[in-house]
DNA sequence: AAGCTGATGGTCT
DNA sequence: GACCATCAGCTTG
C-alpha cells in the first residue's frame, strides 16, 4: 500500500509546488492493479497574470472553475483528443494549476504498456497526454483530491538535480512563450523534450 | 451559427 | 516537416 501525501504539502507558492512535485509519484490505484510513476517534469501556469495558463485575467468557465477552488484538487481537460492532468495550486480565488508533463514508470508497467499500444518504455509516459493514457486517467478524475485514492501523490525520492526552462507548446503567447517555467529532473531519460 | 485556436501525439512523406 | 483527430471556449456576426 502507497499512502498519499498530505493534503499540507499543496500548501506553497505554485513555482515551488512544481519543483516540490519532482521526484514525487503519481499513482493510480485501480480495483486489481496499482499504477505509478516518479514525476520527471512539471509546468507552473500563473493564473491571472499569464497569458498561456486557461485562467488568464481570472477567466472562470465551466472548465477552469476547480482552479479556483482549493490547491491539492485534480484539473483534468482535454487537449485534442488527450486528457492533460493538472494539480490545482494557489490559496482559494487565485486559480494556478502544475501541469504533469512526465512521469517514469514504477508499477503496472505491463498494464502501461497495453495500454500504450505495445510502445517501448522509453515511449510510455515521456508527455502530458501519454503518461495519462498510459495510467488510464480520464476527465473522471476532475476536481477528485490528490491527497486521497484512487488517483494521488505520494513520496518519492529527491531529485539530484532541477533545471528550468521556457514552457512547451505555447508560443503565441507573447511575454508568457519566455517565462522559464517548466522544470524537469536534470538529465532524466523519460523528460518529453530535450 | 460559424469559424478559429490550442498546455498533444500518431502517422505519413 | 505536414496533416489530422476533436472539443471547450472565444470571436465575429
Amino acid at each position: 500500500m502507497i499512502t498519499p501525501i498530505d493534503q499540507s504539502f499543496f500548501n506553497k507558492p505554485t513555482l515551488q509546488l512544481s519543483k516540490d512535485l519532482l521526484g514525487c509519484r503519481l499513482v493510480h490505484l485501480m480495483d486489481n492493479i496499482v499504477i505509478s510513476g516518479r514525476i520527471v517534469e512539471t509546468e507552473a501556469y500563473m493564473g491571472p497574470v499569464d497569458r498561456a495558463a486557461h485562467s488568464f485575467q481570472n477567466r472562470r468557465t465551466k472548465r477552469t472553475e476547480i482552479m479556483y477552488h482549493e490547491a491539492g484538487l485534480i484539473y483534468t481537460y482535454q487537449m485534442h483528443t488527450h486528457t492533460l492532468i493538472n494539480i490545482v495550486s494557489g490559496n482559494i480565488d487565485c486559480p494556478e494549476a502544475v501541469l504533469i508533463r512526465a512521469i517514469e514508470p514504477i508499477d503496472g508497467i505491463d498494464y502501461m504498456i497495453q495500454m500504450r499500444n505495445n510502445q517501448p518504455i522509453s515511449n510510455l509516459t515521456n508527455g502530458p497526454g501519454k503518461l495519462t493514457k498510459a495510467m488510464n486517467i480520464t476527465m473522471s478524475s476532475y476536481g477528485q483530491k490528490s491527497w486521497e485514492p484512487p488517483v494521488f501523490i505520494a513520496e518519492g525520492t529527491k531529485p539530484h538535480a532541477i533545471s528550468s526552462g521556457p514552457r512547451i507548446g505555447i508560443e503565441n503567447t507573447g511575454e508568457a512563450r519566455d517565462y522559464p517555467w517548466r522544470f524537469w529532473i536534470t538529465d532524466n531519460p523519460f523528460i518529453s523534450r530535450k
